[in-house]
RNA sequence: CGGGGUGUAGCGUAGCCCGGUUAUCGCGCCUGCUUUGGGAGCAGGAGGCCGCAGGUUCGAAUCCUGCCACCCCGACCA
């Protein structure tokens, strides 16, 4: 049961469990490839929300929210949009469903109540948005409008990898409107580079911020930006996009303003998203043999405090203590879980938070009683400690800084590790095979190149990096001139 | 949709070739006692339309036919 990731996934899907499972939704196989995202798994996901969130606001976005379905008749309306994504579309036909003349047990689908016009379960909102949009734009002071909505979308892919590629997934999508195509592209890049900020800073993954080739573009987008991470494994994973719509969308749905200089203009677009692919991604760059690793910004507890003891006497003596202390660590903003359950043994749960990826781990015994300590057990390298207790919390409070970083610290070095700049077509085959990683080579330009090396290595380009020196050469398949180097890699 | 494979308890499995008592084992679950500084030990217990339907047979998890589902590899993709 259950989709796999990796070639490490025989490992990682030992502790999916802890946060998601492939949905058990019987015998129909119409709802492959969902998944069903337990308490915790929701508890990482909501850390992504929030912060998320707060810095979308302090941005000048706000939240919104439109409908699931969309009229096909407005889906299709952008050409290349409904191109990109028709044949992953769920589609309505029907309304209601009635008792089955043959089995009165059973149901079937109403003939009588088919729509007039079949409603697309959206795989994507721009359609619907822009429609709406259209309303609400008569003039320049009606611009800039900067609205996110958290939602839920259905891509009915062939093939689904939980986390990754899953049937139905959470994400939250920007689309903004924008006077001017200079506006609209600074938002585009704006919103990519609070991605990569998020990503790294909160969630400790290093990525490669950067645009989209052509044919690796989102379908309506004049230009796709991205954030590229590392996993594990050597493979790719396009972590967040931000796309500059141009005025594609206005055109389709008839978006017109009128300027400060009384012209009547199309509007300018934007549309950024990310998903719940996150929290794939999360897994796959820090997790280790065994279980979760959670960066502290990211981690629901930041904290577990194991009493170890004997009796219930013994317990009260020891929760006295860790109560204190949990109270203390809350005080200074870390959350602290204390699992005093007797209803599993010490050994057990050093290993259930260990799966978990809670950052800090303190057990505390009878003979911490007595010395005034506390066992004190770093999840990223693994070692433990004995601290005085009354120097725990300065120390918890160094600790969450010092993990933090050092997960990403971590990633980084195994990333830059895997990016190899290589110059001949042998080499570039030789690399991706047996080291893996990003290729950095010269390419001439063309989708006729870029699609022939996608069909020997399955390697594609992730991305022309934004930070990248100009450099001449020659395409690494071609031998046609090239000016910079772009980034190839074998992807999720 | 093409190629390969698998369906036996909540999970992982043995048995199938060569049909024959009450379907094997491990994990997990429940009860009791002993335990508790790294996933406890002992004793007892619960849990199965052997994927579904049909057939062959005195007798089918096992053989035959059909169907269904899932997994892996390809095409598609955030």
């Amino acid at each position: 049961m259950g989709n796999k990731l990796t070639k490490r996934e025989v490992d990682y899907s030992k502790w999916y469990n802890e946060l998601v499972v492939q949905a058990d939704l019987a015998e129909n196989s119409a709802v492959r490839g969902c998944m069903v995202i337990k308490p915790y798994g929701f508890a990482i996901w909501e850390k992504i929300q929030a912060e998320l969130d707060r810095m979308f606001k302090e941005t000048g976005h706000q939240n919104a929210y439109f409908p699931l379905f969309v009229p096909k008749s407005l889906f299709e309306a952008e050409e290349k949009n409904a191109e990109g994504f028709a044949k992953e579309c769920a589609v309505v036909t029907h309304y209601r469903l009635k008792t089955d003349p043959d089995d009165p047990k059973k149901l079937i689908v109403d003939p009588d109540a088919k729509l007039e016009e079949e409603l697309v379960v959206r795989p994507t909102s721009e359609a619907l948005i822009w429609n709406t949009y259209k309303g609400w734009i008569q003039s320049y002071r009606d611009l800039p409008i900067l609205i996110n909505q958290w939602a839920n979308v259905v891509r009915w892919e062939m093939r689904t990898r939980l986390f990754l590629r899953t049937t139905e997934f959470l994400w939250q999508e920007g689309h903004t409107a924008h006077a001017t195509k200079a506006e609209a592209l600074e938002e585009t890049a704006q919103m990519n580079s609070i991605y990569a900020e998020f990503v790294e800073n909160f969630m400790g993954i290093p990525v490669i911020q950067g645009k989209k080739t052509e044919s690796e573009r989102f379908a309506g987008a004049e230009e796709t930006y991205c954030i590229e991470a590392l996993m594990q494994d050597g493979k790719a994973l396009q972590a967040g996009t931000s796309h500059f719509l141009g005025q594609n969308f206005a055109e389709a749905f008839d978006v017109k303003f009128t300027s400060k200089e009384g012209k009547l203009e199309y509007v300018w677009a934007t549309s950024w998203g990310v998903s719940t692919r996150l929290m794939g991604a999360l897994i796959m760059t820090h997790s280790d043999d065994h279980g979760l690793v959670l960066p502290p910004k990211l981690a629901p507890n930041q904290v577990v405090i194991v009493p170890i003891y004997k009796g219930e006497e013994q317990l009260a003596q020891i929760s006295e203590v860790a109560n204190k202390l949990a109270m203390e660590l809350r005080m200074n903003g870390i959350s602290v879980k204390y699992d005093d359950r007797d209803t599993h043994k010490p050994g057990w749960k050093f290993a259930q938070y260990e799966l978990q990826g809670v950052p800090v781990r303190l057990a505390l015994g009878p003979k911490d009683l007595e010395k005034g300590t506390v066992e004190l057990a770093r999840r990223d390298t693994l070692t433990k400690e004995f601290v005085e207790q009354k120097e725990v919390v300065e120390k918890v409070k160094v600790l969450m800084t010092e993990i933090q970083e050092n997960l990403y610290q971590k990633a980084m070095d195994f990333r830059n590790e895997h990016i190899t700049k290589v110059d001949n077509f042998e080499e570039f085959k030789e690399v991706l095979k047996t080291k893996g990683g990003f290729v950095s080579a010269h390419w001439d330009g063309t989708s006729e190149t870029e699609n022939k090396i996608k069909e020997l290595t399955k390697a594609t380009i992730r991305c022309i990096p934004f930070n990248n020196e100009k450099e001449e050469g020659s395409c690494v398949f071609s031998g046609k001139p090239s000016l910079e180097r772009v980034l190839f890699a074998k992807a999720y």
